[in-house]
DNA sequence: GAAACGTGTGTAATCGATTCCACATACTCT
DNA sequence: AGAGTATGTGGAATCGATTACACACGTTTC
């Protein structure tokens, strides 16, 4: 490995000469300036990022902790930022919690000691071990997907978008309603949407069976299930439509309707949430919402990338939705 | 921060004490080490990565260079390299290069400049430049999906899979066949495909009409393009199969065929290569060959670790895979 | 009882960069 | 002419770890 050293040798100035010359400060010659130029693209000279980032402290590093790394929604999202940051040199660090809560904090602290320049969480909970554990690290931090006190965060406005969807369902005449959720220790996709769903549903002054209401986690199989479930202790009395807390739950959830042989979505209508690429291409294709991911990614790399400029902001950012009318309904 | 040195005077012996503890090497007293743990857990000290990795000229790091970041096949690879490495304690560096081949090279001579203990690239070409490049970083590496010459490669079975696909094609009795693949610059997906489809349609003594060939760039949209193309040049000639070299536009050939009231298969058969999670559920579920995509990552991860131990293995590994017959011929 | 070895600890050099400071010129301004 | 400023360069400290080496002590071994 070439070092600072050789190549001021080689160009016979000081290290500190070859330095300012790469980081464009201070006052070099341009005699100088060429010669050490030279000499580093004749040795494809590149930098020791540990040395440095030893030094300065930064590390041109991005840490981003992802609770399932092989999900749509979590691939658009890195897709995001990544177009961000990249462009303005920075990489990015990539853990994946496997939706442990424990090993949230855990990476936060890891990434803390490889020095990353911040932090973009996609959170899926929110306990004070890990605010305390963000606090921890003094460290410009964006909270993706969840509000966290204290933390700027961008979140998707799951109470409304559940409202919205919920209406539309009404009033296409829908008034037996089901419902596929998630645990309630997801703040977001597991309490908002059941709460914009409720809501929306007493509003109407409609009915609501508890017989009607199933969880699930996250997968196609539990949507699966779910569904079954309705199904199997309502004989006779099926609900008209069912609103789903995500897409991929909804096509577990039409593949055992459609096994039954009922009609989506004459017998039963069905409803997810995610805009997965999936979802228009299921027959019938999927009415659903659209959080724009990759937007959020976007926002949450353009926000941290302020935030290393600047102090922190500490702000609450609502992305906005759009609901896609299909043939599910 | 605290450093080792805080550590240090805090349990009352020397650095290189404190450092014997944290690797557990060379001979440390209990009441020593007692001391020294006491302190670290009470402050919740982090070594420095860098200062660490300075030092060893290890960093704890891969990297994972892939050429687009939010497609199904690129997070299963990276869902089973995760997997494998995080066990033993490295973390990835993730590099997207947008299918840019230039950023490839780029991305290496980067990730060399960070110290990453090794790299695995999801290759879409193969070009001396490229070769060069990896020869010049002198690190363990795995190409995974083309075969590098001098490297050692993961690849699929390209060339048998789609000899597979082809000849059960064939048998279900189908003499007019169309292809809708990929440019030839991507030697694995655009050629070996190609090639083992071309051949078996020979061998069967079936005919080919060039305008049964097209092209696309791997989206949806150009598969929907690709197929509209075929049937327009070809009234009252349709194939009655098409052999599609991915998913993601066989499904797109789908919707273009589903939008001129042609039934699948019985009007037209159509098949893909992938095993995308949509496959399953899009209707007519698509016959299809699954690569088993986290397996290659798991595989890949494993032999750069054992790289990383040993010295060069370079060898080739072919992937197996699987024909998945569903409905769709 | 001396040599050899095992155990425990600390000193200091080292990795490869950045940056403060001192110093040397050359030019400008009163 | 002398002070002040702009320009150019290098010496040396520094970041926070690892590790070769030296040393001290206790225990075996012949």
């Amino acid at each position: 490995m070439t070092t600072i050293n050789d190549i001021a040798k080689m160009a016979n100035v000081s290290r500190t000469t070859v330095s300012r010359v790469l980081n464009n400060n201070g006052y070099v010659s341009e005699s100088a300036r060429e010669r050490v130029m030279k000499v580093v693209e004749e040795t494809g000279y590149i930098p020791s990022v540990s040395a440095k980032s030893l030094r300065t402290k930064r590390s041109g590093v991005i840490g981003v902790i992802l609770p399932k790394i092989s999900t749509e929604t979590a691939s658009r999202v890195v897709g995001g930022i990544n177009e961000v940051v990249a462009k303005e040199g920075f990489q990015i660090l990539l853990t994946d919690t496997e939706l442990n809560h424990e090993k949230e904090i855990e990476y936060i602290r890891l990434l803390h000691s490889r020095h990353v320049d911040g932090i973009i969480l996609l959170a899926t909970n929110v306990n004070d071990r890990l605010l305390h554990a963000i606090e921890d690290a003094r460290l410009p931090f964006i909270s993706l997907g969840q509000e966290l006190p204290g933390v700027t965060s961008i979140v998707y406005d799951d109470y409304h978008a559940s409202k919205d969807m919920t209406n539309m369902i009404i009033n296409k005449g829908h008034k037996k309603i089901a419902y596929i959720g998630v645990g309630e220790d997801d703040p977001a996709v597991g309490v908002l949407r059941k709460q914009g769903f409720i809501e929306t549903i007493e509003e109407a002054g409609l009915k609501l069976e508890e017989s009607w209401l199933s969880y699930g986690d996250f997968s196609i199989e539990s949507g699966y299930e779910s569904m079954k479930q309705i199904i199997e202790t309502n004989p006779g009395n099926f609900p008209t439509a069912v609103f789903v807390v995500t897409d991929r739950m909804a096509i577990g959830a039409m593949e055992y309707l459609k096994e039954q042989g009922l009609q989506i979505p004459q017998d039963i209508a069905i409803t997810g949430i995610g805009a997965s690429v999936m979802s228009k291409y299921v027959s019938p294709s999927l009415t659903t919402i659209d959080y724009f991911n990759k937007e959020a990614g976007i926002m949450a790399a353009e926000l941290l990338l302020e935030q290393l400029q600047d102090q922190n902001t500490n702000k609450k950012f609502l992305q906005n939705y759009r609901l896609i009318e299909r043939d599910s309904v």
